[in-house]
RNA sequence: GGGCCUGUAGCUCAGUUGGUUAGAGCAGAGCGCUCAUAACGCUUUGGUCGUAGGUUCGAGUCCUACCGGGCCUACCA
């Protein structure tokens, strides 16, 4: 039995995710994992809320919490709303958490002893009136190359020109607007990336069945200018994992913490912990290579804006720790979903949330309509009349019906329970083999992470059954031949059982009323699917399940497109 | 400025190492069926593959330039 160790990016604390965070790392996630469970191998599957860093402070201060506070209530919030969307994760962990801390602080430690460590003097601007030091981003001023009044400290939105907040003319802090700064000198460790480049660069090599998307951002990273550098791992925040040689003081790091891109991977690893201690399970055989994490398939999925923390600075702080982790073997990266027209947008409440979603229709259509458009070539774009008319087309009148057709034909005429009577004959096992090609077909793409394709030849296997159905035409043999009838029917039935389990990992809910329906509890993956298509006997009790997926009208579209024209609250 | 990705039917996308008449789904048209959520099936109309050159016996596929869209460019995460 394979094992399989999957991670999803983990979502920032500061506010509830949309559509186009979640088909870019979380869903993609979900959807491998549950077909690796499907196929019966053993899945860790990691998710955890990322809750450092400044906007997770400033983010509280609105808020008007206290920090701390505001992410347990926000982790509270994400981990619900995750559990809505079917999201399967094993653990929704904290990057907040003791084990976190402590394990970051051991791999700063062990990167010191190994020398990959510098101190380094920065002068940074410091906001006296907000009583704390600014990121770049966070200062804001007039262009001296365009005159846009508004340009940030680290480029100008308006003309696109790199600057450093000295640069800004009337310079003046973005959270309160004052403009009593001053630069003030600041130590700061860095990880010296720089030292591990050609371990990383053959590390990257080696990965040739990547997606482009992944290696490309790596090598930009690797080659660009002087080629990969060396990076800031602390902060002067207070919101964060304090700065400590393992569990000893660092000298001269009194009070700063560790930057959050330095902590958030090592969740991936912290969270494993998390999860062994809530479940008394052993986090060591997933990440220990010494201690039977060896045959561990390990894949992470994540965003295009990701990726070089996922391809450098974590496998920098795994190589660099000189211990035997576990590194990733495939990195899945996705492009950005639009919304209609401009990007999703989560400082500017634009486009669609999970929440908001939740709130519209079931996870199911919004995982299945995510899925099959998730953006693997180029970026993707989601308007509601494509929404509606993939759904209705795919769901509704393809799944859906079938499922409505079948079970309400057989209860008509042969009541609620498998009819017995009859063999398969020709036309049954020229579908099984064809679905036998397809299914291989579907498997391939799932085991390759190709989305989109994988949704399609789903698509075709439930199409198939109405094939099957129209060319057998059960409604006109029941007139001549009833036990030839009883015998397509019967398939029929075992259709919509085998359809539950290979659409579980797309549509877990309405797989699972499949599954009632036909008062079956086998999931089992039809490697064989003669056999997968005769689990449910002759004489089998089944119920007609309510209406799977309702289709959406053009007046709840039309609404839809009016209320979400503008921005979030 | 630099790097990478992308531009194929009205829409969303496939097109493997260059190889015969460029594919799928949706939408449109016609026919069939009547078990079903006016659902399903069959057939079918749409493309000088962004533009212009080049390499080649042969290019959607390789090269160059240009045009359009996107992302990244290291102190947001």
């Amino acid at each position: 039995m394979a094992r399989h160790l999957i991670t999803s990016a983990i979502p920032y604390i500061n506010g509830i995710k949309h559509l186009g965070n979640l088909v870019g790392s979380q869903l993609p996630a979900d959807l491998y994992a549950r077909f690796q469970r499907g196929r019966g191998n053993e899945v860790l599957f990691l998710c955890a809320t990322d809750e450092h860093g400044t906007p997770a402070e400033l983010a509280a201060a609105r808020a008007n919490q206290p920090v701390a506070e505001f992410c347990a209530e926000m982790h509270a919030v994400q981990a619900d709303i995750a559990n809505r969307f079917s999201l399967s994760f094993d653990h929704f962990g904290r990057s907040s958490s003791p084990q976190n801390h402590a394990l970051t602080q051991h791999f700063a430690g062990k990167l010191e002893e190994a020398g990959l460590i510098s101190e380094v003097s920065d002068k940074q601007v410091y906001s006296n009136a907000d009583g704390r030091f600014l990121p770049d981003r966070y200062i804001e001023g007039t262009c001296p190359n365009c005159g846009y009044d508004k340009a940030r400290g680290d480029q100008c939105e308006n003309c696109t020109k790199q600057l450093n907040p000295v640069d800004l003319i009337d310079p003046r802090s973005a959270i309160s607007g004052s403009t009593d700064l001053e630069v003030r000198e600041t130590k700061h460790l860095h990880l010296r990336q720089s030292v591990l480049r050609d371990d990383l660069d053959a590390w990257i090599d080696s990965k040739t069945d990547w997606p482009v998307l992944t290696t490309s951002i790596a090598k930009k990273w690797l080659h660009d200018g002087d080629g990969l550098r060396d990076r800031g791992i602390t902060r002067d925040l207070d919101w964060g994992i304090p700065v400590r040689k393992g569990d000893q003081d660092w000298p001269g790091m009194e009070g700063k913490v560790f930057y959050v891109w330095f902590d958030a991977p090592i969740e991936y690893i912290a969270c494993a912990g998390e999860w062994a201690d809530a479940t008394g399970n052993d986090w060591e055989r997933w990440w220990r290579t010494d201690k039977g994490a060896d045959d561990v398939r390990y894949t992470q999925f994540m965003g295009k804006d990701n990726v070089p923390f996922h391809t450098l600075s974590f496998p920098a702080t795994i190589l660099g720790s000189g211990e035997p982790w576990k590194l990733v073997d495939y990195i899945k990266s996705f492009n950005f979903l639009n919304y209609d027209g401009g990007q999703f947008s989560t400082s500017q409440g634009r486009g669609v949330f999970m929440d908001q979603a939740l709130g519209l229709l079931p996870a199911d259509y919004w995982r299945w309509w995510l899925l099959s458009h998730a953006p693997e070539s180029s970026d993707a774009e989601f308007t509601w009349e494509n929404f509606q008319q993939s759904v209705n087309k795919d769901l509704a009148d393809v799944l859906g019906n079938f499922v409505s057709r079948i079970t309400k034909f057989c209860r008509a005429k042969f009541g609620e329970s498998v009819p017995e009577a009859g063999e398969y004959g020709e036309q049954e096992q020229a579908l099984i083999a064809d679905l036998t090609t397809r299914i291989r077909a579907y498997e391939g793409y799932m085991e390759a992470m190709e989305v989109r394709k994988s949704a399609q030849e789903l698509r075709a296997i439930w199409v198939a059954g109405n094939e099957y159905l129209q060319s057998a035409a059960p409604w006109v043999t029941f007139k001549t031949d009833p036990d030839r009838a009883a015998a397509q029917v019967r398939l029929g039935l075992n259709l919509i059982r085998l359809y539950a389990v290979l659409s579980a990992p797309f549509i877990p809910t309405a797989s699972a009323d499949m599954l009632a329906a036909m008062q079956s509890d086998d999931t089992a993956w039809p490697d064989d699917v003669a056999a997968a298509l005769s689990t449910l006997p002759g004489g089998h009790e089944f119920t007609v399940p309510e209406v799977l997926f309702a289709k959406i009208t053009d007046e709840q579209r039309e609404d839809w497109q009016v209320r979400f024209a503008g921005v979030r609250d």
